[in-house]
DNA sequence: TATATTTGTCCGAATTTTCGGAAAACATCG
DNA sequence: CGATGTTTTCCGAAAATTCGGACAAATATA
């Protein structure tokens, strides 16, 4: 599941604060106090999103923002402001954060915003995982013409002696030849009929 | 483009507001007064959110929110509920909506709000697109063995020739075969050298 | 158990495919 | 134009594939 959320805030009972939250909403808080502690999680296939305090002693939340970024630029950033500090949200959103809360949050608010980020995480990486099947599939081969043929007739004998319980004859008219034809292939390719039964192997 | 913005907004001037506002962000916005002439743009491919008001004469904004997740489920509903309603919006979001505003409605976190709901959409139709195409090259294909092999070794001969700039031999020797055989091959499938060249047709 | 159907294997003739060699057709270039 | 290199077509023998027929073994059906 993409419900991870990194908390990166200093404050200790702030941060126990929002793990409570989280915890009450089947979400799973991974709390950090700092950048350094945050680090090592942010990668570019981390499966959740990430809620930074801004004003922290050692570092900014734009450390952090700009760091993500340069790890996976579709990594949401949730940025938690001061009360009514408005130009620093703007700023936030403008530098490429997904959202920001306002100090103090309301757990709702701060709940529906995850939730939005989670969502959006969880189509980015949908999405990358189903665009590299796709370039899987659709890969420009290379190969003898021989070499591939074979592979692809293979394919299509096993497809179709799966489709029929294993069983050459039907295979056969299914694909349009004699049965014997069918037998020659499959020596060909050392295939057995026995193992593409589904009933008794 | 995915960023058009369906609203649904009886008070002419806020409605001519918001209208104002998107245009100036490059968004499309699609103005409409009420339900009834919104409906027929709520489609399950349309490429952009709604944006409606909750309280309106005639009907809810929760009729709209039903209706369109009839539609489709994930095409998001920003619900513009009255100052402070936290109860109304709360339902809101329990009720499927993507997010809610409060009237009256700051530019700013209109705008930023849209694009995220813009951004969600964007993802979901692009994921659908992708898996359409996964599905209808990973599709069990029908029809003879001979069929399918041909139709696969036309498409090899194709490829190789386009690669080699419809050179033959380069091509044969891309295949792995004698140029003979794959001027046999080739004579088989119509296949005209000349129509592979990228340089001077 | 008797009978019918299906499976897997082998054979061999008819057919198809492969592929080297040769030559015609074409293009390029000095 | 003539020399040179490439593309394309044609030929035909060697090699591979197809596929009907026959049959024993395994399975299913009565």
């Amino acid at each position: 599941m993409t419900n991870k959320v990194l908390i990166i805030e200093d404050d200790p009972a702030l941060r126990n604060s929002i793990v409570q939250t989280l915890e009450l909403e089947e979400l799973e808080p991974i709390p950090t106090n700092g950048f350094v502690h945050a680090r090592r999680t942010i990668r570019s296939n981390f499966r959740g999103v990430i809620l930074t305090d801004i004003k922290m002693p050692d570092h900014s939340g734009f450390d952090v923002l700009r760091f993500v970024q340069s790890r996976d630029p579709d990594l949401p950033v949730i940025m938690v402001t001061g009360h009514s500090d408005v130009p620093t949200a703007m700023r936030a959103i403008k530098d490429g954060a997904y959202d920001y809360l306002e100090k103090p949050c309301d757990p709702d608010t701060l709940v529906d915003t995850l939730r939005r980020a989670l969502d959006h995480r969880r189509l980015v990486l949908e999405n990358r995982e189903i665009r590299d099947e796709l370039n899987q599939v659709a890969a420009p081969q290379d190969g003898t013409l021989a070499e591939r043929m074979e592979t692809h007739e293979r394919d299509i004998l096993e497809e179709a002696l799966i489709a029929e319980d294993g069983k050459v004859s039907a295979a056969a008219i299914r694909l349009g030849i004699p049965r014997n034809t069918l037998y020659d292939r499959m020596a060909k390719y050392n295939l057995v009929a026995k193992a593409y039964r589904r009933t008794s192997d």
